[in-house]
DNA sequence: CTACATTATATGTACCTACATATATTTGCT
DNA sequence: AGCAAATATATGTAGGTACATATAATGTAG
Protein backbone atom coordinates (compact mmCIF):
# COMPACT_ATOMS: atom_id res chain seq x y z
CA UNK A 1 0.00 0.00 0.00
CA UNK A 2 1.54 3.48 -0.93
CA UNK A 3 2.47 5.80 1.28
CA UNK A 4 -0.22 8.69 1.65
CA UNK A 5 -2.63 6.23 -0.49
CA UNK A 6 -6.21 6.37 0.33
CA UNK A 7 -5.54 2.22 0.66
CA UNK A 8 -3.79 2.95 3.39
CA UNK A 9 -5.73 6.24 5.13
CA UNK A 10 -8.67 3.50 5.86
CA UNK A 11 -6.29 0.09 5.82
CA UNK A 12 -8.33 -1.13 2.63
CA UNK A 13 -6.27 -2.46 -0.26
CA UNK A 14 -8.90 -3.92 -2.10
CA UNK A 15 -11.63 -1.91 -4.19
CA UNK A 16 -14.20 -3.27 -6.65
CA UNK A 17 -13.11 -0.29 -9.40
CA UNK A 18 -11.35 2.84 -9.35
CA UNK A 19 -15.20 4.11 -9.39
CA UNK A 20 -15.30 3.03 -5.80
CA UNK A 21 -12.38 3.91 -4.89
CA UNK A 22 -13.07 7.80 -6.51
CA UNK A 23 -16.20 8.16 -3.81
CA UNK A 24 -14.02 6.73 -0.83
CA UNK A 25 -10.85 9.12 -1.56
CA UNK A 26 -13.43 12.30 -2.59
CA UNK A 27 -15.63 11.60 1.18
CA UNK A 28 -12.12 11.03 2.89
CA UNK A 29 -10.42 13.88 1.26
CA UNK A 30 -13.01 15.92 2.31
CA UNK A 31 -12.98 15.43 5.83
CA UNK A 32 -9.32 15.45 5.96
CA UNK A 33 -9.29 19.04 4.69
CA UNK A 34 -12.75 20.20 6.93
CA UNK A 35 -10.86 19.44 9.66
CA UNK A 36 -7.68 21.44 9.08
CA UNK A 37 -10.05 24.41 7.79
CA UNK A 38 -11.78 23.52 11.79
CA UNK A 39 -8.94 24.11 13.15
CA UNK A 40 -8.30 27.13 12.46
CA UNK A 41 -11.67 28.64 12.60
CA UNK A 42 -12.08 26.96 15.66
CA UNK A 43 -9.36 29.89 17.37
CA UNK A 44 -11.68 32.63 16.21
CA UNK A 45 -14.46 30.70 17.64
CA UNK A 46 -16.26 29.92 14.50
CA UNK A 47 -17.68 26.54 13.02
CA UNK A 48 -16.88 26.56 9.23
CA UNK A 49 -20.62 26.87 7.78
CA UNK A 50 -20.78 29.77 10.13
CA UNK A 51 -17.87 30.83 8.06
CA UNK A 52 -19.00 30.08 5.31
CA UNK A 53 -22.03 32.85 5.86
CA UNK A 54 -19.85 35.25 6.95
CA UNK A 55 -17.31 35.44 3.74
CA UNK A 56 -20.98 34.83 1.47
CA UNK A 57 -21.67 38.32 3.21
CA UNK A 58 -19.11 39.88 2.79
CA UNK A 59 -19.01 39.08 -0.51
CA UNK A 60 -22.10 41.27 -0.43
CA UNK A 61 -20.39 44.85 0.52
CA UNK A 62 -22.82 45.80 2.91
CA UNK A 63 -25.76 44.87 0.72
CA UNK A 64 -28.18 42.11 2.93
CA UNK A 65 -28.95 38.94 1.86
CA UNK A 66 -32.25 36.54 2.80
CA UNK A 67 -32.16 33.30 4.44
CA UNK A 68 -33.29 31.76 0.83
CA UNK A 69 -30.28 33.38 -0.88
CA UNK A 70 -27.65 32.32 1.61
CA UNK A 71 -28.90 28.79 0.98
CA UNK A 72 -28.32 29.27 -2.85
CA UNK A 73 -24.67 30.10 -2.75
CA UNK A 74 -23.61 27.59 0.67
CA UNK A 75 -21.30 24.55 -0.24
CA UNK A 76 -23.80 22.73 1.79
CA UNK A 77 -27.28 23.34 0.48
CA UNK A 78 -28.97 21.61 3.25
CA UNK A 79 -27.68 23.26 6.10
CA UNK A 80 -30.31 24.98 8.21
CA UNK A 81 -28.76 28.44 7.44
CA UNK A 82 -31.89 30.10 9.86
CA UNK A 83 -30.07 28.61 12.88
CA UNK A 84 -26.63 29.29 11.85
CA UNK A 85 -27.46 32.95 11.56
CA UNK A 86 -29.15 32.51 15.11
CA UNK A 87 -25.21 32.09 16.11
CA UNK A 88 -23.79 34.79 14.31
CA UNK A 89 -26.66 36.92 15.40
CA UNK A 90 -26.00 35.52 19.05
CA UNK A 91 -22.12 36.83 18.29
CA UNK A 92 -23.09 40.04 17.17
CA UNK A 93 -21.37 39.22 13.94
CA UNK A 94 -24.29 39.55 11.64
CA UNK A 95 -27.65 41.71 11.68
CA UNK A 96 -30.78 40.53 10.46
CA UNK A 97 -34.16 42.46 9.96
CA UNK A 98 -37.36 42.31 8.30
CA UNK A 99 -37.25 42.95 5.35
CA UNK A 100 -39.91 46.00 4.89
CA UNK A 101 -40.94 45.06 1.64
CA UNK A 102 -42.05 41.20 1.65
CA UNK A 103 -42.19 40.66 5.52
CA UNK A 104 -42.05 36.97 5.55
CA UNK A 105 -38.02 37.43 4.22
CA UNK A 106 -35.27 38.49 6.68
CA UNK A 107 -32.54 40.53 5.62
CA UNK A 108 -29.44 39.16 6.99
CA UNK A 109 -26.47 41.82 7.20
CA UNK A 110 -22.78 41.40 8.13
CA UNK A 111 -21.57 43.86 11.04
CA UNK A 112 -18.70 45.56 11.26
CA UNK A 113 -17.12 43.27 14.31
CA UNK A 114 -17.95 40.18 11.48
CA UNK A 115 -16.13 41.82 8.89
CA UNK A 116 -12.99 42.68 11.25
CA UNK A 117 -13.02 38.87 12.20
CA UNK A 118 -12.88 37.98 8.43
CA UNK A 119 -10.09 40.56 8.03
CA UNK A 120 -8.04 38.89 11.03
CA UNK A 121 -8.61 35.25 9.26
CA UNK A 122 -8.18 36.42 6.07
CA UNK A 123 -4.01 35.88 6.15
CA UNK A 124 -4.62 33.00 7.65
CA UNK A 125 -6.80 31.51 4.96
CA UNK A 126 -4.52 32.55 2.19
CA UNK A 127 -1.69 30.67 3.88
CA UNK A 128 -4.57 27.32 4.10
CA UNK A 129 -4.89 27.86 0.31
CA UNK A 130 -1.13 27.06 0.02
CA UNK A 131 -1.90 23.54 2.16
CA UNK A 132 -2.00 22.29 -1.80
CA UNK A 133 1.44 23.79 -2.54
CA UNK A 134 1.77 19.55 -3.36
CA UNK A 135 -0.20 20.24 -6.03
CA UNK A 136 0.83 22.46 -9.22
CA UNK A 137 -1.53 24.80 -10.52
CA UNK A 138 -2.12 22.95 -13.78
CA UNK A 139 -2.88 19.81 -11.49
CA UNK A 140 -5.33 21.65 -9.38
CA UNK A 141 -6.92 22.81 -12.62
CA UNK A 142 -7.11 19.04 -14.00
CA UNK A 143 -8.98 18.44 -10.44
CA UNK A 144 -11.52 20.78 -11.02
CA UNK A 145 -12.12 20.18 -14.01
CA UNK A 146 -12.58 16.10 -13.54
CA UNK A 147 -14.87 16.99 -10.46
CA UNK A 148 -17.10 19.61 -12.49
CA UNK A 149 -17.21 16.68 -14.77
CA UNK A 150 -18.11 13.60 -12.24
CA UNK A 151 -20.95 15.40 -11.13
CA UNK A 152 -22.65 16.25 -14.61
CA UNK B 1 -20.17 30.82 -15.88
CA UNK B 2 -20.24 26.96 -17.55
CA UNK B 3 -23.31 25.02 -16.95
CA UNK B 4 -22.15 22.35 -13.99
CA UNK B 5 -19.50 24.35 -12.69
CA UNK B 6 -18.70 25.19 -9.59
CA UNK B 7 -18.91 28.41 -10.44
CA UNK B 8 -22.47 27.49 -10.86
CA UNK B 9 -23.41 25.58 -8.03
CA UNK B 10 -22.80 28.81 -5.52
CA UNK B 11 -23.28 31.22 -7.13
CA UNK B 12 -19.56 32.32 -7.14
CA UNK B 13 -18.27 33.75 -10.54
CA UNK B 14 -14.81 34.91 -9.01
CA UNK B 15 -12.37 32.65 -7.17
CA UNK B 16 -9.04 33.59 -5.07
CA UNK B 17 -7.20 31.06 -6.69
CA UNK B 18 -7.24 27.58 -8.89
CA UNK B 19 -6.49 26.25 -5.15
CA UNK B 20 -9.09 28.37 -3.30
CA UNK B 21 -12.04 27.16 -5.91
CA UNK B 22 -10.36 23.51 -5.53
CA UNK B 23 -11.04 23.38 -2.23
CA UNK B 24 -14.46 24.66 -2.60
CA UNK B 25 -15.40 21.97 -5.24
CA UNK B 26 -14.38 18.90 -3.11
CA UNK B 27 -16.19 19.84 -0.30
CA UNK B 28 -19.08 20.53 -2.08
CA UNK B 29 -18.71 17.49 -4.59
CA UNK B 30 -18.57 15.33 -1.56
CA UNK B 31 -21.96 16.76 0.11
CA UNK B 32 -23.35 16.18 -3.64
CA UNK B 33 -21.87 12.50 -3.68
CA UNK B 34 -22.83 11.91 -0.03
CA UNK B 35 -26.52 13.16 -0.66
CA UNK B 36 -26.96 10.41 -3.35
CA UNK B 37 -25.90 7.71 -1.26
CA UNK B 38 -28.34 9.21 1.91
CA UNK B 39 -30.91 8.64 -0.38
CA UNK B 40 -30.12 5.19 -0.96
CA UNK B 41 -29.16 3.93 2.54
CA UNK B 42 -32.50 5.64 3.53
CA UNK B 43 -34.93 3.26 2.50
CA UNK B 44 -32.80 0.30 3.92
CA UNK B 45 -33.04 2.70 6.76
CA UNK B 46 -29.32 3.28 7.67
CA UNK B 47 -27.01 5.95 7.70
CA UNK B 48 -24.02 6.77 6.26
CA UNK B 49 -21.81 5.99 8.95
CA UNK B 50 -23.86 2.94 10.02
CA UNK B 51 -23.46 1.74 6.56
CA UNK B 52 -19.83 1.93 6.60
CA UNK B 53 -19.32 0.50 9.97
CA UNK B 54 -21.30 -2.95 8.27
CA UNK B 55 -19.59 -2.97 5.22
CA UNK B 56 -16.31 -2.90 7.28
CA UNK B 57 -17.26 -5.78 9.84
CA UNK B 58 -18.35 -7.61 6.27
CA UNK B 59 -15.21 -7.40 5.47
CA UNK B 60 -13.89 -9.09 8.17
CA UNK B 61 -15.36 -12.24 7.04
CA UNK B 62 -16.73 -13.19 10.77
CA UNK B 63 -13.85 -12.23 12.88
CA UNK B 64 -15.02 -9.42 15.29
CA UNK B 65 -13.26 -5.92 15.31
CA UNK B 66 -12.76 -3.65 18.20
CA UNK B 67 -14.07 -0.15 18.22
CA UNK B 68 -10.65 1.16 18.30
CA UNK B 69 -10.08 -0.63 14.81
CA UNK B 70 -13.41 -0.04 13.62
CA UNK B 71 -12.05 3.85 13.85
CA UNK B 72 -9.03 3.24 11.80
CA UNK B 73 -10.98 1.84 9.23
CA UNK B 74 -13.65 4.47 8.68
CA UNK B 75 -13.99 7.03 6.17
CA UNK B 76 -14.67 10.21 8.86
CA UNK B 77 -12.06 9.20 11.68
CA UNK B 78 -13.97 11.27 14.35
CA UNK B 79 -16.75 9.40 14.18
CA UNK B 80 -18.66 8.46 16.91
CA UNK B 81 -18.09 4.80 16.54
CA UNK B 82 -19.06 3.56 19.90
CA UNK B 83 -22.46 5.23 19.51
CA UNK B 84 -22.93 4.32 15.87
CA UNK B 85 -22.28 1.07 17.25
CA UNK B 86 -24.89 1.55 19.65
CA UNK B 87 -27.75 1.77 16.82
CA UNK B 88 -26.45 -1.10 14.98
CA UNK B 89 -26.76 -3.08 17.99
CA UNK B 90 -30.55 -1.55 18.59
CA UNK B 91 -31.27 -3.45 15.11
CA UNK B 92 -29.59 -6.38 15.80
CA UNK B 93 -27.53 -5.60 12.84
CA UNK B 94 -23.87 -6.32 14.59
CA UNK B 95 -23.23 -7.92 18.35
CA UNK B 96 -20.81 -6.79 21.08
CA UNK B 97 -19.24 -8.57 23.36
CA UNK B 98 -16.81 -8.18 26.25
CA UNK B 99 -13.05 -9.34 24.65
CA UNK B 100 -11.80 -11.87 27.21
CA UNK B 101 -8.31 -11.25 26.89
CA UNK B 102 -8.46 -7.74 27.28
CA UNK B 103 -11.80 -6.75 29.18
CA UNK B 104 -11.43 -2.69 28.54
CA UNK B 105 -12.29 -4.09 24.47
CA UNK B 106 -15.60 -4.32 23.00
CA UNK B 107 -15.32 -7.64 20.27
CA UNK B 108 -18.02 -6.07 17.42
CA UNK B 109 -19.30 -8.50 14.96
CA UNK B 110 -21.74 -8.43 11.97
CA UNK B 111 -24.90 -10.64 12.37
CA UNK B 112 -26.92 -12.77 9.75
CA UNK B 113 -29.45 -10.12 9.99
CA UNK B 114 -26.59 -7.33 9.22
CA UNK B 115 -24.83 -9.60 6.19
CA UNK B 116 -28.64 -10.25 4.71
CA UNK B 117 -29.19 -6.45 4.59
CA UNK B 118 -25.47 -5.58 2.63
CA UNK B 119 -26.34 -8.09 0.84
CA UNK B 120 -30.10 -6.61 -0.15
CA UNK B 121 -28.14 -3.48 -0.79
CA UNK B 122 -25.07 -4.73 -3.09
CA UNK B 123 -26.69 -4.04 -6.22
CA UNK B 124 -28.23 -0.85 -5.77
CA UNK B 125 -24.12 0.03 -4.40
CA UNK B 126 -23.12 -1.05 -7.56
CA UNK B 127 -25.14 0.60 -9.89
CA UNK B 128 -24.88 3.57 -7.56
CA UNK B 129 -21.00 3.19 -8.65
CA UNK B 130 -21.72 3.83 -12.16
CA UNK B 131 -22.91 7.21 -11.18
CA UNK B 132 -19.60 7.94 -12.39
CA UNK B 133 -20.38 6.83 -15.60
CA UNK B 134 -19.69 10.50 -17.01
CA UNK B 135 -15.46 9.98 -16.07
CA UNK B 136 -13.85 7.55 -18.08
CA UNK B 137 -11.91 4.98 -16.34
CA UNK B 138 -8.62 6.88 -16.89
CA UNK B 139 -10.31 10.00 -15.56
CA UNK B 140 -11.40 8.42 -12.41
CA UNK B 141 -7.88 6.87 -12.19
CA UNK B 142 -6.13 10.52 -12.70
CA UNK B 143 -8.61 12.03 -9.70
CA UNK B 144 -7.81 9.05 -7.26
CA UNK B 145 -3.33 9.79 -8.17
CA UNK B 146 -4.23 13.45 -8.00
CA UNK B 147 -6.61 13.40 -4.62
CA UNK B 148 -3.45 11.66 -2.50
CA UNK B 149 -1.25 13.69 -4.29
CA UNK B 150 -2.90 16.91 -2.56
CA UNK B 151 -2.89 15.17 0.97
CA UNK B 152 0.84 14.74 1.16
C1' DC C 1 2.93 -5.33 45.16
C1' DT C 2 1.41 -0.67 45.05
C1' DA C 3 1.03 3.78 42.72
C1' DC C 4 0.72 5.94 38.50
C1' DA C 5 0.49 6.28 33.68
C1' DT C 6 -1.68 4.35 29.66
C1' DT C 7 -5.27 2.36 26.96
C1' DA C 8 -10.18 1.28 25.43
C1' DT C 9 -14.51 2.68 25.58
C1' DA C 10 -18.43 5.45 27.08
C1' DT C 11 -20.82 9.73 28.08
C1' DG C 12 -22.07 14.81 28.40
C1' DT C 13 -22.54 19.04 25.74
C1' DA C 14 -22.64 22.14 21.89
C1' DC C 15 -23.22 22.52 17.17
C1' DC C 16 -24.69 20.61 12.78
C1' DT C 17 -27.59 18.12 9.24
C1' DA C 18 -31.97 15.77 7.51
C1' DC C 19 -36.55 15.72 7.43
C1' DA C 20 -41.18 16.85 8.66
C1' DT C 21 -44.15 20.24 10.10
C1' DA C 22 -45.74 24.91 11.70
C1' DT C 23 -46.42 29.92 11.11
C1' DA C 24 -46.71 34.10 8.77
C1' DT C 25 -47.06 36.60 4.61
C1' DT C 26 -47.85 37.26 -0.11
C1' DT C 27 -49.71 35.97 -4.64
C1' DG C 28 -53.12 34.60 -7.72
C1' DC C 29 -57.67 33.19 -8.99
C1' DT C 30 -62.56 33.87 -9.21
C1' DA D 1 -62.75 41.30 -1.71
C1' DG D 2 -62.14 36.43 -0.29
C1' DC D 3 -59.77 32.27 -0.18
C1' DA D 4 -56.55 28.75 -1.59
C1' DA D 5 -51.86 27.99 -3.16
C1' DA D 6 -47.28 29.34 -2.94
C1' DT D 7 -43.34 31.29 -0.54
C1' DA D 8 -40.01 32.45 3.37
C1' DT D 9 -38.62 31.31 7.56
C1' DA D 10 -38.70 28.91 11.96
C1' DT D 11 -38.96 24.87 14.92
C1' DG D 12 -39.14 19.95 16.71
C1' DT D 13 -36.72 15.62 16.57
C1' DA D 14 -33.40 12.05 15.46
C1' DG D 15 -28.86 11.02 14.14
C1' DG D 16 -24.11 12.63 13.73
C1' DT D 17 -19.55 15.12 14.78
C1' DA D 18 -16.07 17.59 17.95
C1' DC D 19 -14.22 17.91 22.09
C1' DA D 20 -13.68 17.30 26.95
C1' DT D 21 -14.15 14.31 30.56
C1' DA D 22 -15.31 9.91 33.06
C1' DT D 23 -14.78 4.98 33.98
C1' DA D 24 -12.70 0.73 33.88
C1' DA D 25 -8.92 -2.36 32.92
C1' DT D 26 -4.20 -3.07 31.93
C1' DG D 27 0.80 -2.05 31.92
C1' DT D 28 4.84 -0.49 34.28
C1' DA D 29 8.27 1.65 37.43
C1' DG D 30 10.09 1.42 41.77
Amino acid sequence: MKKGSIEEAIRQPNFKSEYQKLAVNIFYTSAWLGNRHRDLFKSFDLTPPQFNILRILRGQKGQPLSVNALIDRMIDKSSNASRIVDKLVEKKLVERTTCPNDRRQVEVRITLEGNELLSQLDPFIDSMDNTFASLTEQEAKTLNTLLDKLRQ
